[in-house]
RNA sequence: GGGGAAGUCGCAUAGUGGCAAUUGCAACAGACUGUAAAUCUGUCCUCUUCGGAGUUCGGUGGUUCGAGUCCACCCUUCCCCA
């Protein structure tokens, strides 16, 4: 259930409340990526304390094929396996059909996949993809999709849009015949895709308001299209997506690229950038980003960041931490994964407040030309 | 003192007549967007208008169209025997 709280006087910006079987998720809300059900490298109590994340992602493909779905079951769902006890998104696998596109098929009954660990062959339906999704007990739960790659011819994009729309109904069939295992409610998100597309989109939002869904999602973005294409084609969807639902930006992505979708109506952000990126080096603060493994860290023995809210942030170095990089120690992972979920949760927090206080544009424009650029 | 082995771009390695010269490490930089990523890419003798140009393989000579590679001597290191 969504609560609109505000929207921003001077732009599309929206400020509200998700209300799930685990909890309140106040938005607009970044998620961290727990692709297999752990946040890589950061336990729950950084993501508590330190974090303050307040819902989390799994995804349905890695965790049908590990640990299974018998043993989640047995644990009594994700939440209760993995310990996080509060809100949890599943993707459904729809992201799968588009990264792992050399090891999968994809059949008029759904996507057969190559599982990356054993070789061993799976068909996802969309039916099983929401039992699976059922099983593993997520509060929000997304529609079985085809993210299409970048480029994408028009003829590809229209035709891939029709078989998820078609996929998409049979989810809500499925969704809609069964009930959740748990004792919560689940939510089912639909998914518009249309690759950059502004009549594809346009249709694609049309056919699944149809559903009354309590949330929609757009994805095939982020997929290394122009960013402008990016922000024109949110736009487009958020014209017609309900208000007074929560809209999920899938995979998306660098502060500036989240603060330019607040600004177009987007409440809901996951992407695996701070915490891929943060093993890699890179840390985002609100003065630029950093890579750690540069030779002009080595005898900066300044806080890591000053204007940060992890604890991590003022307890340890730059020279420090570039050491940890240098040397591979496995703390170096696990402070910089800290340190920028820490601030892209500051960061949706921050543009929370400016909506409430009704300058989000303003602000917007006061600190995006800082976090952009390279330390 | 006698016998044997070896010296290659930071380190370690390849190379047995066509070589600016293999590979690994280190170093330096870049990428990463619903996680097949603690991963991947590039640079790594000097200069460059990025087309190339110039100097290199312990040293000095020599053989050869051509030498890191073959020959001679010298220097250095390691091993074995005294």
């Amino acid at each position: 259930m969504y609560k609109l709280e505000a929207t921003s006087k001077d732009c599309k910006a929206k400020a509200g409340e998700i209300t799930t079987g685990h909890g309140i998720i106040k938005t607009p809300i970044f998620m961290p990526v727990g692709t297999v059900g752990s946040v890589k490298g950061i336990g729950v109590k950084e993501l508590n304390e330190e974090i303050n994340a307040q819902i989390i992602l799994g995804n349905t493909y890695h965790l049908y094929l590990r640990p299974g779905l018998d043993i989640i079951h047995q644990a009594g769902g994700i939440q209760k396996f993995n310990a996080w006890n509060k809100p949890m998104l599943t993707d459904s696998g729809g992201f799968q059909v588009y990264s792992l596109g050399k090891i999968r098929k994809i059949t008029e009954n759904g996507c057969t996949f190559q599982s990356h660990i054993d070789g061993s062959r799976h068909e996802f339906t969309p039916e099983k993809v929401m039992d699976i999704q059922r099983t593993i007990g997520a509060d929000i739960i997304m529609a079985f999709d085809e993210c299409t790659p970048y480029p994408c011819d028009y003829k590809y994009a229209s035709n891939s849009l029709n078989m998820t729309l078609k996929w998409l109904d049979r989810c809500f069939n499925r969704f809609n015949s069964t009930t959740p295992l748990y004792g919560y409610d689940q939510m089912l998100f639909p998914i518009v895709q249309g690759s950059v597309y502004e009549d594809l989109r346009k249709k694609c939002c049309n056919e699944v308001i149809k559903y009354n869904a309590q949330g929609y999602a757009i994805g095939g973005l982020s997929v290394g299209e122009p960013a402008e294409d990016m922000y024109r084609i949110i736009d487009v969807c958020t014209d017609i997506l309900p208000k007074d639902r929560p809209c999920y930006l899938m995979g998306v992505g660098t502060p500036e690229n989240i603060l330019e979708a607040i600004e177009r109506g987007i409440d809901m952000f996951d992407c695996v950038m701070p915490t891929r990126n943060g093993r890699n080096a890179m840390l985002f603060t609100w003065e630029g980003t950093m890579n750690m493994r540069n030779q002009k860290w080595a005898s900066d023995f300044s806080p890591i960041d000053e204007n940060g809210t992890a604890s991590v942030d003022k307890l340890y170095t730059k020279a420090y931490l570039r050491h940890l990089f240098v040397a591979k120690e496995l703390l170096a992972m696990e402070i910089a994964s800290i340190h920028n979920l820490a601030f892209y949760l500051d960061l949706v927090k921050n543009a929370r407040e400016h909506i409430l206080q009704g300058d989000f544009k303003q602000w917007k424009q006061s600190v995006i030309g800082k976090i952009s650029r390279k330390l």
